[in-house]
RNA sequence: GCCGGCGUAGCUCAGUGGUAGAGCAAGUGAUUCGUAAUCACUAGGUCGAGGGUUCAAAUCCCCCCGCCGGCUCCA
């Protein structure tokens, strides 16, 4: 007589089913889309059977855990097909990443994109062979002796760290050291596209053996992997490189240097109307506007432990025997600023705010765009409080992040970074500096991950990663707590004990780099900036020469009202001049033609395309001015 | 910095050992036109820099610079 086991199914259905029977089985009465099953919470292969009492629920392949386990799947079998076109080939690691998957190769030669071309046919074939994938569990000592059989050096390097008892998986002649699950046969990956080779090393170590790692992605289904790829081709079109020389917002000529920006007037507009928004909102919020100095003595870095902790990233300089550094950081004035008068508890918090403009030699290989440069700006503060003032000043500032970040349109998450290996001051300092980061984001019931070993080297800090118009990830703000600095400056306050007492500062940015926040926003919009940023707002355009007169003055009284306006008066078609602001990306253009001179009117027409009735100069401007968020 | 790819006109790109090309942009002229491209003509290049091979190099080789995709790092 067969034996019964107890199940519950999801929503809670009880079942009785014979004990030893399939998950697969299962899945296909429950959700014919499963790829795996979590059984009392772990998760499995749909090839286990269920041998007593448990709570079964299953993955669908259009869950997040179902697709992190297709691509899974999918990177085993481009494994798979490497091995079969390239013997010789050792494998390493072949992970699922937020948009696709990776395996990274150690091979005699580079691989070429008529390889990778012959590597995704064999992908192909193996996915119509629809082979099983196979788990087995055994003593670590077996899959020692496997993988040696197999010259298999780095997945022997990898098992010397696992446990006793490990599990294989096999799909056809191809084996694998892995934890799975992985999903039921090869014949589920329903789509997939292999999409770049680059280089990296093993385990992430420049000192390690270069591999080859090879990008793709997988999907459920040939429409989700079309949509992918129509995301990633709208993503190019909307890179900020292009976008900023075809707006003409801004160059990086070889020239000048690498990583240094050039602002064209248009970008110069733009990041004046940010610096403008910026230094208001700063004033609300009870900062003081500082400025320091670009240079400053040598001695000064070594005091603050840059010289010791940042130096090969900064620029120096002598003049006339006497050594600067460029400031990589704009904290320095700052504190000189707080030592300039003797402080009383009373004046506390201090709130220094500068747009500072900083030079870090970031590696070349690192430069990217507006996104990854060496001289740039950033919307920098320190504050300098009491202890005791610490968690509402963070509080204020994840506040102030979150203001601002609304106007533009960005969610974002956070993320508290640690203590690093390459850091000042003492243990104690962190740690109280560390717990004022997580007090203050559970005051604000935030929800965060947490970076170990990832602070700055003067002290823990929480960063904001935005996520913009194509749910891209960004770091820009970042809210950094420090009881090193203060000290090695000796920066005191008398309390209301008459005593000497330390401040603790924090180092705060909102936007983070002006540069790359610019990068990110040109990326958001697509180059089509709201009204209040666009650096051109409306295009005064003339339906032919007769009309020039009328439209000059136009175009004078739009200027005046603060309205950033320019003119197209050439003698061209309306749809040659249309099409010219389109690609532009203007919010307005203003039509003026026979009939508008007459009204002593202009017509617009928005971006949109949307054609607008005729109105006065003056109610442009309302019209204008009412697109401005309230701030 | 490391691995790989790339560098030709302002931009996008063709040209793989034998006299540097196209489209767009620019300039000139014509056209005076109502919501995404009017027509014609003209001009524009030490083929990223330097060195080498060759009768001959944009093309092959070496080295340097820069850019791109990643790694690592970060605002």
């Amino acid at each position: 007589m067969e034996e019964l086991v107890h199940v519950t199914m999801p929503k809670g259905v009880k079942r009785k089913i014979p004990k030893g029977t399939k998950l697969q089985e299962l899945a296909d009465q429950w959700d014919k889309e499963a790829v795996a099953a979590q059984v009392d919470g772990g998760l499995v292969d749909l090839s286990r059977t269920v041998e007593k009492d448990v709570a079964i629920s299953f993955i669908s392949v259009h869950s997040k855990k179902g697709l992190e386990i297709l691509r899974h799947s999918a990177s085993h079998v481009m494994a798979q097909a490497v091995k079969e076109l390239f013997p010789n080939v050792k494998l390493t690691f072949g992970p699922y990443t937020e948009n696709g998957f990776y395996y990274d190769f150690d091979y005699e030669r580079t691989f070429t994109p008529q390889d990778i071309e012959l590597i995704e046919k064999r992908m192909t074939e193996i996915i119509s062979r629809d082979e099983p994938f196979i788990r087995e569990d055994v003593p670590k000592e077996v899959a020692i002796k496997k993988f040696q059989e197999m010259r298999e050096s780095y997945k022997i390097e990898h098992l010397e760290e696992l446990p006793e008892h490990v599990s294989l998986y096999r799909q056809g002649t191809f084996l694998d050291l892995c934890e799975g699950p992985h999903i039921p046969s090869t014949g589920r990956i329903k789509a997939f596209r292999l999409l770049n080779v680059s280089g990296t090393y093993w385990r992430g170590d420049a000192r390690n053996q270069v591999l080859q790692r090879i990008y793709g992605t997988a999907f459920p289904t040939e429409q989700a992997l079309e949509e992918f790829l129509h995301m990633l081709e709208e993503a190019r079109k909307r890179d900020h490189r292009k976008l900023g020389r075809e707006l003409d917002l801004f160059s990086l000529s070889e020239e000048a240097g690498p990583g240094m920006v050039i602002y064209h007037p248009k970008g110069a507009m733009l990041r004046t109307i940010l610096e403008d928004f910026e230094k208001k909102e700063h004033l609300k919020r009870g900062y003081q506007i500082v400025i320091g100095p670009h240079l400053l003595r040598l001695e000064l870095w070594k005091q603050s432990g840059h010289f010791e902790n940042y130096r090969d990233k900064m620029y120096f300089t002598k003049v006339e025997d006497a050594e600067y550094g460029i400031k990589p950081m704009n904290c320095l004035a700052h504190m000189l600023i707080y030592k300039s008068q003797i402080r009383s508890y009373r004046d506390l918090p201090l709130r220094y705010f500068e747009l500072g403009t900083v030079y870090r030699h970031e590696k070349s290989g690192e430069l990217h765009g507006l996104l990854r440069v060496r001289g740039f700006t950033q919307d920098d503060a320190h504050i300098l409080c009491r202890p005791d003032q610490l968690n509402e000043e963070i509080c204020a500032i994840i506040e102030f992040v979150d203001d601002v970040m609304r106007i533009f349109g960005f969610e974002f998450e956070m993320e508290l970074s640690t203590r690093p290996e390459k850091s000042i001051g003492q243990d104690e300092d962190w740690e109280r500096a560390t717990q004022a980061l997580r007090n203050a984001l559970q005051t604000k019931n935030l929800p965060y991950d947490v970076n170990e070993g990832e602070g700055a080297f003067y002290g823990p800090k929480i960063d904001v990663k935005l996520k913009d118009a194509l749910h891209r990830r960004w770091q820009c703000a970042t809210i950094q707590v420090d009881f090193a600095m203060p000290e090695r400056f000796d920066l005191t306050y008398v309390g209301s004990d008459g005593e000497k007492h330390r401040p603790v500062m924090l180092h705060r940015v909102i936007l983070g780099a002006m540069e790359r926040f610019i990068g990110v926003l040109v990326e958001h919009y697509a180059g089509a900036f709201p009204v209040w940023l666009a650096p051109t707002q409306a295009r005064v355009m003339t339906v032919t020469d007769r009309q020039v007169p009328y439209a000059e003055e136009v175009y004078r009284q739009l200027m005046q009202r603060g309205v950033r306006v320019e003119k197209d008066f050439r003698n061209e078609k309306l749809g040659f001049k249309i099409r010219e602001a389109q690609i532009q990306k203007i919010p307005y253009m203003l039509v003026v033609g026979d009939r508008e001179v007459k009204e002593g009117t202009l017509s617009p027409r928005k971006r949109s395309g949307e054609t607008m009735k005729s109105m006065k100069v003056e109610d442009f401007v309302k019209q204008v001015e009412s697109e401005y968020p309230a701030l």
